[in-house]
Order: C-alpha cells, then structure tokens, then sequence
DNA sequence: TTTAAATGATAGTAATACTATTATAAATAA
DNA sequence: TTATTTATAATAGTATTACTATCATTTAAA
C-alpha cells in the first residue's frame, strides 16, 4: 500500500490548489528544488517555468507571488513536521521522552527522501533551515499572521509547549521555550555549516551535538525547581 | 564635549567610505529610515535617493547593493553594541552579573535617541530584529564570511561565549548559548510584537519578560553541575 | 459528445537593479 | 591663487524581475 499524504493547505495561500493537478506538483517539486539550488533571492518564477517547461503565466495561475510560495512551503512543512512527530511519538507517554524525541525530530536532518510524494521533505528541511524565517520576516507579517499562514507554525509550537508544561507544570515560558527550540534547531544547523565559530560544533558538524546541546538547554531548565 | 563614534567598518563592505562624506552619512541615515519604514525588501536605493535628494547613481557609488548596506548596517550595529556592552560592564568582574547585564543590553529596546550618530541606533535595532537574519541567511553566506563581513558579530559572540565559560567553566557549550542568547533576545521581541502565540509575553509585551526568560535558560543551564 | 478546466504561446508593462558618461561644484595642494 | 583632485549631479540606457492580459489548444469530466 502506498499512500499519498496530501497535506490540507490554507486556500488563501494559492490561487489554483497545486496538490491538485499535474503542474501545480511540478511547481512544487521545482520549487523546491530551485529555491534549494538557488536560494530563495535569486529564484524567480521564470527560471522555475523553464526548469518545469512551462510559462512564467503557468505558475502565476497558483501562486501569487514567490512570497506566497515560500510561505506555502514553509506552512506544508510545518504540517508535514507535526505528523511526523505525532506519528513517532505515538504511545509515548512519558512527556520527557515524548520531548526528547520531539528534539530529534527537529533537529535530524530528513534523510528519507520517500518517492511517496511530490515535495523532497529533505531538501525542503535545508530550505526551511535557510529560507524559513524569511515567511515571516517582512512587513506584511501582521496581514499573513491574520489570514492564518502561519497557523502550523503555531499549532506546532503550542503542541511542544503543551509538553514542556506537562514535564514542568512549573515551569513559566513553556512557549518561548518552545519556540526557541524550534528555532535553535535550525539556527544551530544553519551556523555550524555556514558561521561555525559561532557553535560549539563547528569541528564535528555533527548533528547529534545540535541535539545534545538542545537537550541540556531544555533539560536543565525544567529540572523540578 | 560631544564625541562622534565612528566604528571602524571592513573596507569590502563598501565602494567608497560612507562615513567620511555628506552624501554617505545621509545614505546611512536615511538608509535606516527608510529600511525601517518600507522593509527590506521593498526598499530599493531609487527610493532611498528619492528620499535623501539625490540620484540613484550616487548611492550605487557607495554601496554595490542593497545586501551589502544591509550587511554593512548589521555589522555598524553588532560593533556598536559590542562598545555598548564594553562601556557598561566596565569595572564590573563578576562574570554572573556582566552576563545578567549583557542579557538586558541585548533584550532592551534602545530609546537613547541621541543625535550624536548619523545613525539612529534605536530605529537600527529594530531592523536588526526584523531583517537581522537576512544578512547572512544567503547564498553567499560563505564568501560573505570569507570577506570577515560578520566579524563584529562572531566577535560579540566570543565575548559572550567567554563570560559564560568564566560564570561555569564547565558548560560546554558556551559559544551556542551565547549565540542561542542573541538570537532569542531579537527573536522573542519579534514574535512578542508579531506573532505573539509563541511566546508567553503576548499579553504583557514587556521586554522585562523576554529578560526574564533568557534570565532562567541561561542560568538553569549554567548551575554549577 | 459537449463543455468546462487546465495549459501553452505570445505579448506587453512598470519597476528593479544596475552601468556609463559627461558636466559641474567644492575642497585641497602646489 | 591657480591647478587639480574629489565628490556630486544630471541624464541615459540595459537586462532582468515581477507581474497582467489575451487567445488558442489540449485534456478531462459531465
């Protein structure tokens, strides 16, 4: 059995649904691979319509502009993440290690990169490491906050404080904590391959530390007071 | 006796110095103003020769492009607040308190307004917060790097990184909490203001708070283990 | 089989991101 | 003081980007 996993978007982030049809998955396939190869400044919807063979016309029938697509990416992303890890963590119960394993899953670079669908989740990781915070860093942040774009963000980033708070009912940011994870998992990576001096990774370019160090900072502060 | 602080900037950063001319000055004075106003991505150096009188000729004498004005402004801000930072912790030896102090410095808004600088520091830290990121989450990060363009900013995070090894010497990881510590100061500020459901200051937005938080990550996790 | 939906082909516009040239004003050195 | 460098202004021009519009054709659904 094979199953097509079809992540359920926000309709105000498209024009033409793209799960929907053949070139709408093309566009998202491409786009993802251009935006990894090229970087999302560079990349623009005309090379994009030439690496699919399609016009430029073709891909503004579903997106509205490549904002709209990034922050399209980022939103399956964070959908596709918060299955996986309520996939993975299933019949855990413990909440320490529940969040333990929510770290990894963070913080692992996405190796699987399952034919199953039309977006390489691994490419699509390194994008949201580099790209990411680019969705909500403009100045029309407030107008997409309000038409919800950044909702699995947010839902993730309240799923992960809801464990914080059930290990440490104490413990008084469980949100900011949250976030800073989410955030450090990908700053960290992001440093250790690019401004190294800035980690303590920076020699090994070992993941597993990112996970170490995420673990210490979150462990220690719950740690029952 | 009023003293202008003109901070020694990498000479690759720019065509010609910009703080050594009228013309440059303006450029980065209102450079700030509009990048603040418009964002970074909207704003073009037509509009900011528009605004300062002059043509977009002109400011392409001084700066490449728009990524090298930003980058060139982040470095100004992270070397000025590196001065900042030096100046107020100055006589102070215990490592705890310099570190608590330094944790307000990143975390508080800079009100002081003063007319000194052709640069408005106030207005400066809030692109940092918002656009910050964007200087080095590129494409060229590598030779950006190469060229030293964040030099002031890995130096302030040596310099964080070495009061925490002194606070505990047994801390390994001192240079990603420090860094952990820089981003967070801006980054709970942002969300705080934007997308206040990550955090657990969207009530209150005090800055107190976001103290506070990075108050308990840091000193939780350097408690003498 | 009709009709609608999706795509392709082509064209066009305004803004962006530059480069080049030439003239003029202001500061500085001889 | 004049000569000369340095900085700026004025103008023009190009390639690319970021779109919008139109119409023909193919594909799929009713």
């Amino acid at each position: 059995m094979k199953l097509q996993l079809e992540i359920k978007m926000n309709e105000a982030l498209f024009l033409r649904n793209p799960q929907g049809t053949e070139l709408g998955k093309n566009i998202l396939k491409h786009g993802v691979q251009l935006i990894y190869k090229t970087g999302f400044e560079t990349f623009t919807f005309k090379k994009l319509a030439e690496d699919i063979g399609t016009t430029e016309a073709g891909i503004y029938r579903y997106f509205e502009n490549k904002h709209k697509l990034l922050v399209y990416l980022t939103a399956w992303y964070w959908g596709w993440l918060e299955f996986q890890i309520s996939f993975q963590t299933n019949n855990i119960k413990d909440p320490t290690v529940k969040l333990k394993m929510i770290i990894k899953i963070l913080a692992t670079d996405v190796e699987d990169n399952e034919q199953t669908s039309y977006i390489n989740e691994s490419l699509l990781h390194q994008i949201i490491i580099a790209e990411g915070s680019k969705a909500y860093l403009t100045k029309q942040v407030g107008e997409d906050n309000k038409q919800q774009f950044f909702k699995p963000y947010k839902d993730l980033c309240a799923l992960i404080g809801n464990f914080i708070s059930e290990c440490s009912p104490k413990y008084k940011y469980p949100k900011s904590l949250a976030s800073t994870i989410i955030e450090m998992a990908h700053f960290q990576n992001f440093f250790m391959n690019n401004l190294p001096s800035l980690t303590d990774f920076g020699k090994s370019k070992e993941e597993s530390e990112i996970i170490s160090f995420l673990n210490d900072l979150v462990f220690t502060s719950l740690k029952k007071v």
